[in-house]
DNA sequence: CAGTCGCG
DNA sequence: CGCA
């Protein structure tokens, strides 16, 4: 018995196959699993870059808060306020730099980004978004960065989720991506300043995360 | 005038 | 999908 005789549709499809690689759109690319051996030693590091830089919910300009709650790493981090967003090479909260980001998450955003397509990627920048279920990103472009021709890096850790994926314009339709636990997703070239978000977090659970969906996005600000 | 990582 |  084949798929296509069992009545999957496009939906099922992405939620029971785990392909190596998938291409989203042009320049996009779902890497599955690609992080998964370091996943647990990442789980653990981050951990501890809490305790001393905990997450915060982010200011939008409109007046809103974030649900999301986020902390950062590296020479810049990506801050958000009432007057507006950006990249500060400070902690807004302590005023300290932040931290360096490890080696272990340099090589592994060089890596995905190099099986993505995107040779020499050296991010200055690690943001780090932490979902609890009930927490979403609405659709927004990443377009704070000085050089669009550097990709994104996303790793997701802890608890599924589900990324949209959608086009140069906000109202484009945009492809659902179910990310589980070590999933890596690039984005660069023609897909670089494209909408994405993720879709509200369904209440779950996970060994080395608990009720958390964890996010690095690794950028090159400057 | 452009925006807008939010909301209804 | 369009806001103000």
């Amino acid at each position: 018995m084949n798929l296509l005789t069992r009545g999957l549709k496009t939906m099922d499809l992405l939620t029971e196959l785990r392909p190596e690689q998938m291409t989203l759109a042009a320049g996009a690319v779902w890497l599955p699993g690609f992080a998964l051996p370091q996943a647990e030693a990442l789980c653990a590091y981050l951990q501890q870059h809490f305790v001393p830089h905990p997450p915060q919910q982010m200011m939008t300009p409109m007046g809103y808060p974030m649900s999301v709650r986020t902390s950062s790493m590296g020479d810049r981090g990506w801050v958000g306020s009432a007057q507006g967003y950006g990249y500060s090479a400070v902690e807004p909260s302590s005023g300290r730099p932040w931290p360096p980001i490890p080696p272990l998450i340099l090589t592994l955003a060089h890596d995905a980004a190099l099986k993505a397509g995107y040779a020499g990627f050296v991010p200055d920048s690690c943001l780090i978004n932490v979902y609890a279920p009930g927490n979403k990103m609405g659709l927004h472009q990443d377009k704070d960065e000085q050089d669009f021709s550097q990709p994104i890096v996303s790793v997701s850790l802890g608890i599924p989720a589900t990324f949209l994926f959608g086009g140069a314009r906000r109202s484009d339709k945009a492809v659902k991506v179910p990310l589980q636990h070590g999933d890596v997703v690039v984005w660069g070239g023609a897909s670089r300043r494209f909408y994405h978000g993720i879709a509200t977090i369904a209440a779950n659970q996970h060994p080395q995360a608990g009720a958390q969906r964890i996010n690095l996005t690794l950028r090159k600000a400057t």
